[in-house]
DNA sequence: CACTGATTCGAACGTTCGTTCGAATCAGTA
DNA sequence: TACTGATTCGAACGAACGTTCGAATCAGTG
């Protein structure tokens, strides 16, 4: 998250409260426009509907980003950023590749279900950014691919398995990212029991030797 | 795909050639169409710019439908019906229920990498219709759903598994609909292929009896 | 040719869009 | 208290939006 406005940042000396005060401001702006965005679309959602979702003018949210697009650009990056950090400190210690994906799944899918509207922002949204804001959000994606691309290739190597990493990894994100469209939490099961499912289903079947065919 | 202009049906006594012209405008305007909400998205695609990409004048296009929420829709309901008439084409005199969920793929990914933008515009504007609209196709997206639920239902019965037909099928869904975030003709293989792979990996997860885990 | 309905278009409608600006208000220090 | 920078807002900007309308043009028949 940033912690200046979105003119000229305020050379306070008070620094920690007022940067503090000025962070939780945006912070619940931003949350509040997750939702909108979430529900309207980056495109559908007017600054007005943000306006009135946040409780704040139209004009006020302008002190604390300078356009709306820079505003989906902090909700992406925070997002991503957490999803990648979290995921690290999951992976510290863990060796077997099998055990490592699982965990891999396990925190996309908790954090999926914990904070569906950023991950449907995240996900529906991928192409709302344009050049620099763009860039900067591919360039987590691309690190958060390149960590699931080595997962497999250990996986791979360990068991002496033979398949295309790429098609895996995707598909493994197909599977994890369409939850957004179809996940009731009043019906579907809770983020362990999910990612226990589409664990098995995945690694059974990158997993499984020789044809199933016939 | 509707054989009348968007106002009032002119009752035309040659009729053949009469709505055979206004149909095939009509389809070059759709096909058009599709290609830029593809580009741009439903919310951020104009009328302008439809207009631009179809050649024709921005009031002309109204001769053709009533608004652009209704040419979104006539997108989404003739890829739609398109795909179900194929694959029920398709299924017709095939029993074991294993080759039946590989041809549904199959049928899914050819059709997706023949008309990705058709296929793009479907998945990702799924919540850009309202009301009536919104539920005609979602009526065919039922139907949809359903043959893949009864097929995999089919291939549970006959081999005694036991998974959530649910989560199955949208995961099998997400795989394949995800496509169009990264399917790139230049560098990934041909449907069959992918149909191959995504097959094998679905399918042997499915299939493979007790835990992988340890 | 004249006639008719199908097709196309320029121009404009009223509305909403993202953004800006200057003035008002607030909070915190001196 | 007076002062200062942080914060908020009403009002407006020009541009772009989806849609409409009446007139012009086209194609096909008599």
């Amino acid at each position: 998250m940033a912690s200046a406005p979105a003119t000229r940042r305020p050379v306070s000396r008070a620094r920690a409260v007022a940067t503090s005060r000025f962070d939780r401001r945006l912070a619940e702006i931003v949350s509040h426009a997750t939702e909108v965005f979430c529900e309207k679309g980056y495109e559908g959602a007017s600054m007005r509907d943000l306006s009135r979702a946040s409780g704040m003018s139209l004009a006020g949210l302008y002190y604390y980003f300078e356009s709306k697009e820079r505003l989906l650009f902090l909700i992406q990056k925070h997002t991503f950023t957490t999803i990648v950090q979290r995921l690290k400190s999951r992976l510290e210690g863990v060796n077997d590749p099998e055990q490592q994906i699982r965990i891999f799944i396990l925190n996309h899918l908790e954090y999926f279900l914990a904070n569906p509207a950023s991950m449907k922002v995240l996900s529906h949204e991928a192409e709302a950014l344009k050049n620099g804001f763009a860039s900067e959000v591919a360039a987590i994606k691309r690190e958060y691919y390149r960590i699931c691309v080595g997962l497999l290739d250990d996986l791979k190597r360990a068991r002496g398995l033979q398949f295309s990493t790429r098609i895996a990894v995707l598909s493994l994100f197909g599977m994890m990212n369409w939850i957004y469209t179809w996940h009731n939490s009043r019906v579907d099961a809770d983020a362990e029991q999910l990612a226990d499912e589409m664990s098995d289903i995945f690694l059974r079947g990158v997993m499984t030797g020789g044809k199933v065919r016939r």
